[in-house]
DNA sequence: GCGTTACATATTTTT
DNA sequence: TATGTAACGC
């Protein structure tokens, strides 16, 4: 069988596993797809398994695309049948087929985090909830949790007030998602888990089905998924996932690597196969990554080798602040190119927080070096892509609230919040979609039972808009989807609503313009496929494959890359890890895995920053080295930057070009005069008001960089703290 | 409905 | 620092 011809021994054992449930831990750069990829032309050539019944599933759509064009290229034809996609894909693709189950109907939407963040918000209003309070964003993550892990609003536990509040949120975010024919990310999941537990023959059709379930990326599951898993490989029982716990990142999203753990408690029969050689990066990576992730708990200890050889050291600059920091990425980047020593494309720049790229950009754009920015601004969060998206929802489902609050409006045609308001309403009231109460007036125009319920002119800038949307559903099966696209674009003078002079206005359009390119790909699959596809691919899959420039990404985007030259900026406490991962050890312990990830990027070198001091929300403080360059033994490291003059001077490397100095920005400005002495106003104990949150005790105050700051407990709000200055504090 | 201003806020973001 | 947003006034 020659598709193992090239395998070691360890992914050999793993692909030609004897039935039942493989738990496969891989190292990075172990070649976990191949051996992923391998397992499912292995099941299909030599045991004979029947594509339709194998069910493969991933995290993300490149990692799906991945699996199947490798799988094309074994297999051919032979892969028709084998449903291979990501959770949420595959997810979506059951509920569709069993809407008739369900509480919604089969066009439902898909709503993204833009969505549901608007569906919060109307939801705190409905509910005259404070949303300064109750933060949406806080909503959400307590009711994405919730639902990850598969509690119910009924079931919500209300242990404390805020609980109490969140029960209420979710409740009611329910019933509008349910109104609107729609469903959240996490509903995907969940709705499938229901309609299998709920379904006693639904699951047997499933699990029947399925001989073979094989998952990627395991450590990233949450409970429903692993639920969803477990649901579907009930019958037959084979079920294969690769992972590694030492690359889980994505905690914060619901994902719980002990679910590795709980695979070998729930299946005490299972086998467990490590991949432990590492085709990727020099011993020195590993041996550095190794000596990070060994202080973590609750982990298969693994012994990574390679047979590359041991490689450069690893380089550790320390910068005088984060200005240089970047400038010596750049530089040492150039001097790479420019000896010849590595292309741009080999090389990366990752850090911990997107803000940290924006000195990184300027650095580049002034030593005049080309770059590839990763995660930046999405097209698919862009205003206009949006607003195109939300027009084609709405004729797939004019029940679609969230979109039709969207467009609306949009480009003005006197809709204002009062008006969308009473239309809301009157739906509610005729338990009808607020679509169809447009298409109603659009209809009947005065003699709609809903007239009465507008003004005169409401009513008629209603019934125009539900004009369009009729005029828009009854084409909709005869038209194509560009023609679709371009009768909506006409029909509401979009082009001329956003496109303007300015270059801005001129991007905006080329957006709708590469939208409706998108739209020309799916002319034969359609409306509803296309718009399933847009909520359902990332922005990941927007960024082009291949480029000559050094690529800027976050840890986290990095995940499943390799890079020649890999840089790993703002190495300091505080940042890596992050001041928010606190205190809490399972917080802790992810950081560390997150460095683990950029470490074992790296093919050859790797080059570690950080700098003495940086500037953060405007003020300019020291740092402190990262904890985690203390765990690398000092053997692997070379020192340079600031605190090593000495030795740079004695060495002749082309690491520290002598510009990276002069590339620092001017010497900043002269500080505050402190001579001017403000007077302290406030005095702890003193009773104030403030024109918004009324009235409070003063607790502290202190002059701070030339400006009084003064805390406050308002009795509405609490703590605060203000400027003097600026607050419009009055003493009573 | 639009532009201005004041102010709060500031991780990561596979789907 | 710089950015987004929410309330305010026209």
């Amino acid at each position: 069988m020659n598709i193992l011809d090239d395998l070691n021994s360890q992914q050999r054992q793993a692909v030609t596993a004897d039935l039942g449930q493989v738990l496969v831990l891989a190292g990075p750069g172990s070649g976990k797809t191949r051996v992923l990829t391998l397992r499912v032309a292995y099941l299909i050539l030599t045991l004979g398994v029947r594509p339709a019944n194998i069910l493969a599933v991933t995290f993300t759509n490149k990692a799906a695309r991945e699996m199947e064009n490798r799988l094309t290229r074994l297999l051919g034809e032979k892969i028709q049948g084998v449903w291979l996609g990501t959770f949420h894909a595959t997810c979506a693709r059951i509920l569709r087929r069993e809407s008739n189950l369900l509480p919604f109907n089969s066009s439902f939407v898909i709503f993204d985090a833009d969505d549901q963040e608007n569906l919060v918000k109307r939801t705190l209003k409905d509910l005259n909830i404070d949303d300064k309070l109750y933060r949406p964003a806080s909503m959400l993550s307590a009711i994405s949790q919730a639902k990850n892990n598969l509690v119910l609003p009924s079931a919500y536990p209300t242990r404390s007030y805020r609980d109490e509040i969140v029960s209420r949120v979710y409740k009611r975010y329910q019933e509008l998602l349910q109104i609107c024919n729609a469903v959240d990310f996490d509903d995907l999941l969940l709705w499938a888990v229901r309609l299998l537990e709920e379904n006693p023959p639904v699951k047997e059709k499933y699990s029947h089905r399925f001989e073979h379930v094989l998952v990627d990326e395991f450590q990233d599951t949450n409970m429903a998924q692993y639920r969803l898993l477990q649901h579907l490989c009930e019958f037959h029982g084979n079920l294969f996932v690769v992972g590694d716990e030492d690359q889980s990142i994505y905690r914060w999203r619901g994902a719980d690597y002990k679910n590795v753990l709980r695979f070998e408690d729930d299946y005490p029969d299972s086998q467990k196969i490590l991949l432990e050689q590492n085709y990727r990066s020099t011993q020195n990576v590993l041996d550095a990554a190794r000596a990070v992730i060994d202080r973590n708990q609750y982990r298969t200890p693994k012994q990574l080798f390679s047979e590359r050889g041991a490689g450069d050291k690893i380089v550790l600059y320390e910068a005088v602040d984060d200005h240089a920091e970047a400038a010596y990425v750049a530089d040492a980047i150039q001097q790479l190119i420019s000896a010849g020593k590595a292309r741009g494309g080999d090389m990366a720049v990752m850090y911990r927080t997107n803000a940290q790229s924006r000195l990184l950009e300027e650095a580049f754009l002034r030593a005049g070096m080309a770059y590839r920015l990763v995660g930046a601004q999405r097209f698919y969060g862009r205003r206009e892509v949006k607003d195109m998206i939300a027009y084609l929802r709405l004729v797939q489902n004019p029940a679609d609230e969230v979109s039709l609050g969207r467009v609306i409006n949009v480009p003005p045609r006197g809709i204002g919040d009062k008006t969308l308001v009473a239309l809301q309403l009157a739906a509610r009231q005729a338990g009808a979609s607020a679509g169809e109460v447009l298409i109603d007036l659009a209809a009947k125009g005065p003699d709609s039972p809903f007239a009465k319920a507008f003004g005169g002119r409401g009513a008629t800038v209603l019934a125009d808009f539900g004009g369009l949307l009729a005029g828009w559903g009854e084409v909709e099966a005869s038209l194509t989807l560009p023609a679709l696209f371009d009768r909506i674009v006409s029909d509401t003078v979009y082009r001329e609503y956003i496109e303007d002079e300015s270059e801005e206005g001129q991007d905006r359009w080329g957006n709708v313009e590469e939208l409706r390119l998108l739209a020309y790909e799916y002319q034969e699959r359609g409306l509803s496929a296309f718009l399933e596809n847009l909520a359902l691919v990332s922005d990941q899959d927007t960024i082009p494959e291949r480029s000559d420039s050094p690529t800027l990404l976050t840890l986290h985007a990095a995940k499943g890359l390799e890079f020649a030259q890999v840089f790993i900026i703002g190495l300091d406490e505080g940042l890596l890890p992050h001041s928010r991962s606190g205190d809490d050890p399972e917080e802790m312990a992810e950081e560390r895995r997150l460095f683990y990830v950029g470490l074992t990027r790296a093919k050859n070198n790797l080059y570690l920053v950080r700098a003495e001091r940086r500037s953060t929300f405007g003020s300019f403080e020291g740092s402190e080295s990262s904890r985690f360059i203390d765990d690398i033994p000092e053997g692997l490291i070379r020192h340079l930057g600031e605190n090593y003059r000495e030795r740079r001077a004695s060495s002749s490397s082309w690491e520290l070009p002598a510009r990276w100095e002069s590339a620092r920005l001017a010497p900043s400005a002269p500080p505050p005069d402190s001579s001017k002495k403000i007077e302290r106003r406030y005095r702890p104990a003193m009773h104030v008001r403030h024109p918004v949150w009324g009235d409070g005790i003063v607790l502290n105050s202190a002059i701070r960089d030339g400006e009084e700051e003064v805390d406050v407990h308002f009795e509405s709000v609490g703590f605060k703290r203000l400027l003097a200055s600026l607050a419009k504090l009055e003493l009573i």
